[in-house]
DNA sequence: TTTTAAATATCATAATAATTGATAGCATAA
DNA sequence: TTATGCTATCAATTATTATGATATTTAAAA
């Protein structure tokens, strides 16, 4: 069975068009290498580097071989970085649960960052609506939620307040409300609105629905999609539907009585007692700091 | 380093349960394994086995490590089977020029077994009209064309008649000519004719021109694209047409004077002394068979 | 052309690692 | 309890790999 040493001297042989040079690198002599390199030749019934001139090339079929040396090579050096990261106790996985509209812009680029922190750290994205994301951390497999605040409390999980996110009223450009001045609740009540809950029935008491015709999504960009279609209106993240304001296919109803948005809290949710490692500490770090930022 | 035995050793004490098991295997001696195994969790800083019970379980760390260990022995197998596949003398890569109403069913099914017989032999396909296949064997790197037979010769290239592939006429199932009875040229030539030919702007021979009104691609799909938009009737190859016409999409033109679809020779070129391995040679043969069938 | 520096192949020797066979300690099933 | 089959350990052997010295070749510099 070939070794990995004797691909490693063929492949930074190559690379570097010298055994010597090799050799230097590998701390080894260079009659090592030398050898290194014939026995792997005699192991593979297969002349790799051209020696007729001072400095080795490969031949077409070392050319051949040496991508697919390359990437043993590659495999090999994983193999060795998911040991280390054992030994740093890292978790081999993470599951999170996102209501899907802080996915974006917040969730993301956390995660993205996390992908060059944590190379060996799987990540399971469970897309919920935040009231269901309290009872999933408390029952099931999830490290951590990112949620939009409930007022209940769940004895079996931990919260943590992380920052809040604008919600806005907004309809589709050609909406009636779109051209209209909002001044009371009463000037809403006409028109549907569109809300969203969790698909255990229960109405969030953040989002108290302010008309008498409502329809129910259990997520954010269901609700814009319905939004879109001139269902209805309805409170939407800022950060969800300001890309559509500024290509006006959204239009944002200005309720007079709104002097600022309503900012609407975000909760980190994690299981009480669980195991943390240093991908869940990072991660919960880093999630305080993009809602906060 | 790390050895590739020892990954072995990893992997198949995981598979058999047993160390022993493995050994016997591997055609060692069982205390040869069980030092393997122990060596290797002494590199890795890592418990791979749980030894507590009769049969050595992984532990979970061995768990996360042991599909990065069979990937890179499924690498190592692979670059001993590239070695094998050069010691036989097998081309590295071959390319392929099709005509591309020849791609599909023929020459796709006989690459789809090639690949099976030559894993290690990669493919090049180039999509090309007939009458440039020739003079792409002749002056590029292609080793076999497949094409439609031209009359002019080509004293670099090599021809081999394999077989014939049926053409029809054919138009839009709402183009004028559908409903109409053809028993003359005369009643073909009201109509515009789309019809195939290289880009060289030399029209081949075989594929002539009964209309004076023309349009000309350098593909058969192309052909077919501009069938379906009724700019046109057209010749082209039954086997292209034929599920169109099944869908009543596409209609067949009934030429009474043609009694027999009329068969165009198809040839397969290759380059006059070129070098010829084992794959040239099966495939070649293939693609005579497919036509011949 | 000669010289010089650096590269490779070869070989005997030394160091290292793997293999073996024997033994002792456990776990499981009869 | 006994018997079987498994694993860990150890010392001895064997095989493999690494080393250092040397001869030869190559390519650039003098």
């Amino acid at each position: 069975m070939i070794s990995l040493e004797q691909i490693n001297m063929l492949v930074l042989s190559a690379e570097l068009g010298s055994f010597s040079a090799c050799a230097r690198r590998l701390g080894k002599v260079q009659s090592a290498v030398s050898h290194g390199i014939s026995n792997l030749e005699l192991d593979l019934g297969v002349e790799l580097f051209d020696r007729s001139s001072r400095s080795p090339k490969l031949t077409p079929e070392g050319e051949r071989l040496i991508r697919s040396a390359r990437s043993l090579l590659a495999q090999s050096y994983e193999f060795e970085q998911i040991a280390e990261s054992i030994l740093r106790n890292e978790e081999s996985g993470l599951t999170i649960a996102v209501d899907d509209a802080l996915l974006a812009p917040y969730v993301s680029t956390v995660l993205q960052q996390f992908a060059l922190t944590f190379p060996y750290v799987q990540i399971e994205l469970v897309s919920l609506a935040s009231p269901d994301i309290v009872n999933a951390v408390a029952t099931g497999n999830i490290d951590i939620g990112v949620m939009f605040a409930e007022i209940e409390a769940n004895k079996q999980v931990d919260f943590c307040y992380v920052g809040g996110v604008d919600f806005i009223a907004v309809c589709h450009e050609a909406f009636p409300l779109a051209g209209q001045r909002v001044s009371s609740e009463s000037d809403l009540a006409p028109y549907r609105q569109v809300t969203v809950r969790g698909t255990r029935k229960k109405e969030p008491q953040a989002l108290i629905s302010i008309t008498p015709n409502v329809w129910w999504c259990s997520s954010n960009y269901a609700a814009l999609e319905l939004v879109m279609q001139k269902v209805g209106w309805a409170y939407l993240p800022l950060p969800l539907v300001s890309p559509l304001i500024e290509d006006n296919n959204i239009h944002k109803i200005d309720v007079v009585f709104d002097h600022k948005p309503w900012s609407v809290p975000v909760d980190l949710v994690s299981k009480k007692g669980a195991q943390r490692g240093p991908a869940y500490e990072w991660l919960f770090d880093a999630f305080k700091q993009a809602f906060a930022g």
